[in-house]
DNA sequence: AAGAGTATTGCAAGCGCTTTCATAGCCGCT
DNA sequence: AGCGGCTATGAAAGCGCTTGCAATACTCTT
């Protein structure tokens, strides 16, 4: 009894028009007439029609669709960007499909592949330190492939984020200039947070301190590590006065478990995270954390998508979209 | 320079067979004999195709994208299930597009839209109210639609989760077995966790009990409304001995809140929450909370979709994975 | 040996759009 | 009146697959 689900002619024949007409109407408004295109909004509507973006994928060429991998999302700093991606690539028309791509990159090419074939207009790769294969295989195809949350040297295609060295050099100079001299860094095995780690240190001794202690931790980071950190502080030879933390939920872990023991943070010892989590100005006493603005990576990232599909050339392959040490309570 | 993407044809023409033969290699193997799918296999490698998903959908009219509809990712509690969802799901090809409806659902009716042009395969639902329009303009499609985390009494089409009224009733025993006795409830304005909290008072004061305070926070819920939960318990006439929690975090801003007031938990006051995220065990003191398997909800809804795509009928419309109450130190 | 049944394959007609190219109408100028 | 330059539209050729139908080649049966 269900009529089919009407098609662009059906519209058409309705309003009187060609299917061209009313396919440029939809795609381009400005190309058909004022009259012409009240009357095919009054069938539009009339028929209750829909689209069929699959169709018009194949026919254009152009999927609006955008493969988004990540890591994971149940424990992911990625995700108010990602959020802010979704909702921002869904307002005008795109579909965001989203993939997880794991701790290990394991499932990675197949996820490309996929990815691939629905002939995705972009794909967003975030915190993924793709391998150089894969590197090469990407560079090779012709959707739009952007990189967020680090700056590589040399990118794939276009890349949208901060510089995980500027973030570790900050950071030492920020705990360097509030008098903090023992620090020790929790990092969670992910090229990112290395990269912020050993720009920590380098920087540090550079202005004279000793080589920070460091304890590596497994990804995806969360609170549990942050106890256990805190727990391997006692078997350090001299005790550290402040933890850099890879992540906010690290950070909040070692306070639960700092306060649990008896010591005062900040006074006994301080704590830093990273990703300025909504936690982070929640908690008691508030972290300082590292600011990234997930909604100006995500309109960077729109705004290349829309300069592409419209054929314009980019300014730049590198967008820096910067970052901010949030100084609270806890450091 | 770059050569075109290869076509099944430019494969079939390789293997010396015609397209039909290459397409069902593709997508039912067992129909093409042995040496021809040797050949075709070889053919595709060497071609280095990839097949190209929006035509084929086009074809087939099945797009094997899959919409998930939820209302965010930054602070869900969802966020494990959608996590089994899209992995459990883009194993055997499926593409799964990320929807975010926000608190209220405003945007909800042109995200519908959106998935409908896209022609999914299926809408999933996560912890959504739809309102009664639209609820029935869902019903009146073609699409599977699945709504999961709720065991709708008139489903829009299956649904898969749990009894929000049952895991009421069953904290309120469980509090009840442990000698609580002025619980106080923190739920956030969904209807969900409405639900809950209204059959625990309902099976609270069966037992004997007298009315639980409630406070009701916004949503998405998160650590900090604990803490202010916690705060407002001073301004309650009588002290509650158990605060329930509508989410972990929610339970988790409080404990947080309450340690720092020097108020022992679970001795002068215990904790429940709701989800049991990962913190919920790695708190200290560990959460008390209710358990609800994702990957669960996520290979039933997997098994559905395997199903209606095989055209077969449903045992069930509504499969109820159940619940667990996780106890811990908390309560 | 003929007929029936089964396993493989190819042909070709779409699936529902987009877009190139051509056409028609109209305006302002010379 | 004739012409160039617009603007608005239509005709129709695909986009790259899937699949119903038909054909072919075998394998069994009787």
């Amino acid at each position: 009894m269900n009529a089919r689900t009407p098609r662009l002619e059906e519209v058409a024949s309705l309003a009187g028009v060609s299917t061209a007409t009313v396919s440029r109407f939809l795609n381009n408004p400005a190309m058909v007439a004022q009259q012409t295109a009240q009357r095919v909004q009054t069938a539009i509507v009339e028929t209750g029609y829909l689209p069929n973006l699959n169709a018009g994928a194949l026919a254009s060429n152009r999927s609006r669709l955008i493969a988004a991998l990540v890591p994971d999302i149940a424990q992911s700093i990625f995700n108010d960007t990602m959020e802010a991606m979704i909702e921002q690539l869904s307002a005008d028309g795109n579909s965001v499909v989203m993939s997880l791509t794991g701790p290990d990159n394991r499932r990675l090419e197949a996820q490309i592949d996929a990815a691939l074939s629905r002939r995705v207009d972009a794909i967003i790769l975030t915190g993924i330190v793709s391998d150089v294969e894969t590197r090469k295989r990407l560079k090779s195809q012709s959707a739009t492939v952007i990189e967020t949350w680090g700056l590589p040297e040399d990118p794939i295609d276009v890349a949208v984020g901060f510089s995980h060295a500027a973030v570790g050099r900050e950071m030492a100079r920020f705990l360097h200039g509030r008098g903090y001299r023992r620090p020790h860094l929790v990092v969670p095995r992910s090229g990112r947070s290395q990269a912020r780690a050993s720009s920590f240190a380098e920087h540090w001794m550079a202005d004279g301190g000793e080589q920070p202690s460091i304890l590596e931790v497994n990804i995806p980071s969360h609170f549990g590590q942050g106890r256990l950190a805190f727990r391997g502080l006692a078997d350090l030879e001299n005790r550290p006065d402040v933890v850099v933390c890879g992540s906010d939920w690290i950070a909040q872990g070692l306070l639960v478990e700092a306060q649990a023991a008896g010591v005062r943070v900040p006074d006994q010892l301080a704590v830093t995270g990273f990703g300025n989590l909504r936690l982070a100005g929640d908690m008691r006493p508030t972290i300082t954390s590292v600011d990234i603005d997930g909604a100006r990576i995500a309109s960077e990232v729109h705004r290349i998508l829309r300069a592409r599909a419209a054929g314009e050339a980019l300014p730049s392959l590198l967008v820096d979209v910067g970052f901010r040490i949030i100084a609270r309570e806890s450091a």
